[in-house]
DNA sequence: TCAAAAGTGTTTATGCTACACCCATGT
DNA sequence: ACATGGGTGTAGCATAAACACTTTTGA
């Protein structure tokens, strides 16, 4: 067969999907949408949308993750803006049947987020909210059954890209404000691992780490208690040692 | 806009390439197949092709393996058959401007795999063959001038992360046959990560790493020397603790 | 007898864990 | 005064690095 022939390959649309996590209250949650239309209408979804002729993936990811929460990504593998959150891409799923309409091969990419105001729905999306990961994932029961498509796969690919990333990257302070405390960094550990860390030794170890923590100056007593200083993150993105996960 | 209407998204090529990895005379080697047509005819390329319409990404890119090589891949992701090579997806691909005739996402995939007999030349390939990827990525001084598209980040992205994957699972053995020996498996990792690895501490780290290595039975002599306990690959998929990679 | 590769033992240094203890603020 | 969270010190344990040493083969 001539490859490259028009003929030769079936159509197919390109999509991004996105799992765009944060973590409130103490829980780590995930943005999802409301579906508007057939199939799977009514049911939460995680955003995304059609890859357009013009831009490459990252640019698509970055595109839809603007129009739903107005973060400005900041995409490692193309250094421009960093104000944002960050963005990566997380796996690509295929699977001939996942969309019961046509072939989409979807792109998903991965979000860390610092907290946010309330998501304001976007494009054609009715509604939009945080939800906490374990009631999305562990909840089939719920109403809504679930999320659509294979939606629930894609989100829980990202929770354990996110969970294993944090322990050798310094990526946990993606989901931090600018400044922010060393407790602060801690309960984005607990939360997103799901276990309880010892605050001294917590302590020493982000803080021995080179290049993870620069101090910022100040001081803040937001949690209560003895004022705690504030740091940026630093330079480092390779954690070295990296931080270690208690057993399960 | 409406979703899914055929119209509002433009035409997609999706394609599989493989980064197909093994070790031969204590070097990581790639296989790549020269281009029988432009563009970049007479380069030398990833194997890849497109993917069909009624097969999902994994299934395409084992299909191309066994046309390339004859390899039977065992996909973690679709437990099947187990007496092939390793795949895994890698990372998409999908600048724009990355195939200058048209409109090409290519959903690039990992393939670990023993020592091989010459790579059987397929399909519309001239030739194929294992070349050391340091010869690969760092020589485009070379004749032929490198990869074409962009083959040369794909491949670094898939050599980057086999070398980080073998820290932290016992994927390394998916470079050895059925039946191997310490000292076999040390120069896998020496081969991988271009380092020198202590003999001793190297022994005695797999050897009580738990469900790493199981016993097969036998000894060999077939590297010289004292005859050497073989093993085979044993259940355990991750690694802890893990293998410390040297410092740069 | 020697070279080569396989294994084992020992010492030293480093890093993690657990927990005692002190510090600085708000109420 | 006391509760709350921030931060430091230290002892015990586990593991890694370096290297001396023994074992078992082929030449």
């Amino acid at each position: 067969m001539s490859p490259y022939d028009p003929s030769a390959f079936p159509p197919f649309a390109v999509t991004v999907d996105l799992v765009v996590l944060t973590v409130r209250r103490h829980a780590l949650c995930a943005l999802v949408v409301r579906r508007g239309e057939q199939p799977f209408q009514g049911r939460w979804a995680l955003p995304g949308g059609f890859v357009r002729g013009d831009e490459d993936l990252a640019g698509a990811a970055a595109r839809e993750l603007a129009e739903e929460t107005g973060l400005c990504a900041h995409d490692p593998a193309a250094p421009g803006v960093d104000n944002g959150a960050h963005l990566e891409q997380l796996a690509t799923y295929g699977d001939p049947q996942r969309d019961p309409r046509m072939r989409v091969v979807s792109v998903a990419h991965l979000v860390l987020a610092p907290d946010l105001p309330a998501p304001r729905a976007g494009g054609d999306a009715n509604s939009a909210r945080w939800a906490p990961v374990d009631e999305l994932l562990e909840g089939p029961d719920q109403p809504g059954a679930g999320l659509a498509f294979d939606h629930a796969r894609i989100l829980a690919d990202g929770v354990e890209r996110a969970r294993s990333k944090i322990e050798y990257s310094s990526l946990a302070t993606a989901f931090c404000p600018p400044e922010f405390t060393v407790g602060e960094l801690r309960r984005v550990y607990e939360a997103v691992w799901g276990v309880a860390l010892d605050p001294r030794n917590f302590h020493r170890k982000v803080t021995g780490t080179p290049g993870f923590l620069v101090p910022a100056g100040g001081t803040t007593t937001r949690q209560g208690g003895r004022p705690a200083q504030l740091f940026r993150a630093g330079g480092a993105t390779l954690l070295n040692p990296p931080m270690l996960r208690p057993e399960v």
